[in-house]
DNA sequence: ATCAAAGTGCACCAAAAAGGTATACATTGG
DNA sequence: CCAATGTATACCTTTTTGGTGCACTTTGAT
């Protein structure tokens, strides 16, 4: 029941450039959240391609926010790296519950989960970097 | 951010023991959850060691509640199995956020997560087994 | 008493996920 | 044109998950 730390890492660095508001290189992002610039990039690149930041190459590039800092929220970023959320396998399209012969609506633990889900994805879809900066 | 496949079996299996009342075997609850009753057993001994259900040794021996079914958390068996709920990994002793020279408490990141897992951890408290049956 | 039907307690194992590295390549500002 | 930067992908190691196996203990029925 826990966010990887890819994903923390992630919005560590988003909240950072963020702050910075410029265009910054992936060595001093790397370092600023203390990691290897191997795996900030590999972290970026996942950013970059969720339209969350933009890169410049070549020389004297780096990377910056995509969009404003209060159109980022915390569940885009957390999807981006880890994926959908889902608290229990059974919300993933795996419906265990099924297995026993009860059909997914009929299964009680599984709207539960659901419930709790779905407010877990609302509250995170509702805080935005500019409120972490 | 998921709940093991173990924690749900132990969810499913302790509603079954519920609703049935009386005791149960191992073999029988491994068929019913669609588990080896090796697994079930290693479950079993989880929830028996936590005093969520209580075990009788012996020929005709078996597993019932160790209390009534509105005492029972979905907490209580989430956290006997998994340990205890932190949605970051932030959340449990290991600061990734200190790393960054900042302290815990300046962290806002890790206030949100804060307030978040503590309500994942109240919601998760107020559900009870009687509820799901 | 004895024995078969239960649970107990560990040790062990394989697969998957997490966390991170390496390396060859493409772009671009100076 | 070349050094600084990002891109793309493959690979590796460790931890966690999801189990299995086996020798042992207890106990109800006969």
């Amino acid at each position: 029941m826990r966010i990887t730390q890819e994903a923390d890492y992630a919005l560590r660095i988003v909240a950072q450039l963020a702050s910075s508001g410029s265009v910054v290189d992936a060595n001093t992002i790397a370092d600023s959240a203390g990691i290897t610039s191997g795996f900030a990039l590999k972290i970026l690149r996942k950013l970059s391609l969720g339209d969350v930041v933009s890169s410049q190459k070549g020389a004297s590039g780096g990377y910056r926010l995509a969009k404003s800092a209060d159109e980022i929220t915390l569940l885009d970023i957390i999807q981006l790296i880890d994926g959908e959320i889902a608290i229990s396998k059974c919300l993933s399209g795996e419906h265990i519950c099924t297995k026993q012969g009860e059909n997914k609506s009929a299964c009680k633990i599984h709207q539960i989960f659901d419930a709790i889900n779905h407010d877990l994805v609302e509250k995170l879809g509702k805080i935005t970097i500019a409120s972490v900066i």
